[in-house]
DNA sequence: AATCGTTTGAAACGCTTGTTTAACCCAGGT
DNA sequence: ACCTGGGTTAAACAAGCGTTTCAAACGATT
């Protein structure tokens, strides 16, 4: 009855608003719901702990407005690219897996916002609807129009996000469990392995090869199609 | 200095032991670290408070011992694929995928031991490292050699691994952010579309095409490659 | 300057958490 | 029969949690 009582006073980031809803999101992003607390994240802020119960009615809801909040900031950080009337549909391919994955492992390090919405994914809650209508499915849209003006509408859409799938997999695997892959490589490569432009490129590579428009990784010898399974 | 005063009295599953141990895993699983309580792990267990303290010290270390007995117990569950002698390579990785495919998806619903599993990889702790030592070198090594065969040792290792992070990827989407992926499928192809079988083919295939193995997807015209970014 | 609604502050309130305590039960050895 | 010691129990503990309270401070309006 009392939450809202103006919507922006100042647009300044002064506003205790604001301030709670980024020292909000860092908390949840690298605590977790249950492991952040309230008086952290008030502290983090500047502010009572008073204020958030205030302004947001109670834990939940913040974090859910945190979310969101992440979700347009990120959106705004790094918006997705747009493309000259001409440009071939590889090019697109390139860039659309290039800029998804800077937005999700970002510059020196992750940004808090991706590591808020990875856990929207992973386990979601009230705020994962509202995430992937508004950023997830727009994108994935804009994907399978590259696939599908790649192929030339050859294929049905079913295979068309299955093989949109595979593109997100691969990019999300770096960044999900990008600890792991880190151990699975050997120290000296993994500054390498980790920046996104060598993934971007092996990704695009790899999905163009197996559309069958780009040269295969291995070329047994040139076009010599086998059937599956036969020995070698 | 008390902890473990009995490895084993008795293999049976009335050990309290595993019971709270089992408990756990399912508990940590679904809620977390944080938000399970040894509480209710104790009372899902059928025992005391006490119990838990007195078998394992405390609750963090009860969480380590878990995550290991769930490991130990999902590798008994579904073991790795063994292949006589001159079974071809692409067989192999079909088989490889498909029992990975099974081992994170589950017969019917996703095996919590899978869930606790994806918890310590996307957040690592220190049961981690042991994990990946333990569980997922060895795997990703016997995908690696695979691959290696597969395309007769033609590629460099770090290209090698780039490929097998992207056949695992793709199957880590579908577990890992699986309810994400069934809200941009049509609700009448979820069903279809979340089987492990269809989609070990699909990464199989993809993957092989990719490789120049098997036919690309899309065939533009057969054997014509053109460079990145030509115009169509 | 007085007034009123809005915002902030320190302290306290229940409540749940992980952990500990101390009594109790019950076989096995002497 | 009596101790003995590991196993189990209910009850209590201190600490930390989210949330509430209420009064003081503020800022614009009259």
């Amino acid at each position: 009855m009392s939450a809202t009582p103006r919507p922006k006073p100042t647009d300044a980031a002064s506003d205790p608003r604001v301030r709670i809803l980024s020292a909000a999101g860092q908390e949840f992003a690298e605590r977790g719901y249950e492991a952040a607390t309230v008086r952290d994240i008030c502290s983090a802020a500047g502010v009572n702990v008073a204020a958030v119960n205030y302004y947001f009615g109670d834990k939940h809801r913040l974090y859910i407005e945190s979310v969101k909040h992440a979700h347009a900031e990120r959106l705004r950080q790094v918006p997705q690219p747009e493309w000259a009337p001409g440009t071939p549909a590889p090019v697109k391919l390139r860039d659309f897996v290039g800029s998804m994955l800077d937005r999700m492992l970002g510059g020196d390090q992750p940004p808090w916002q991706v590591g808020l919405m990875m856990r929207e994914l992973l386990q979601p809650t009230e705020a994962c609807r509202e995430l992937v209508e508004d950023y997830i499915r727009p994108h994935f849209g804009i994907l399978l129009g590259i696939l599908d003006e790649l192929v030339g509408g050859a294929l049905p859409m079913s295979e068309l996000r299955r093989i949109g799938l595979s593109i997100i997999g691969q990019c999300f695997l770096y960044r999900a469990a990008g600890d792991v892959v880190a151990m699975l490589v050997p120290t000296d490569e993994i500054e390498a392995f980790h920046t996104p432009q060598p993934i971007a490129e092996h990704v695009t590579r790899f999905a163009l090869a197996a559309l069958g428009i780009a040269e295969p990784f291995a070329i047994p010898s040139l076009c010599a199609v086998r059937p599956l399974g036969s020995p070698r």
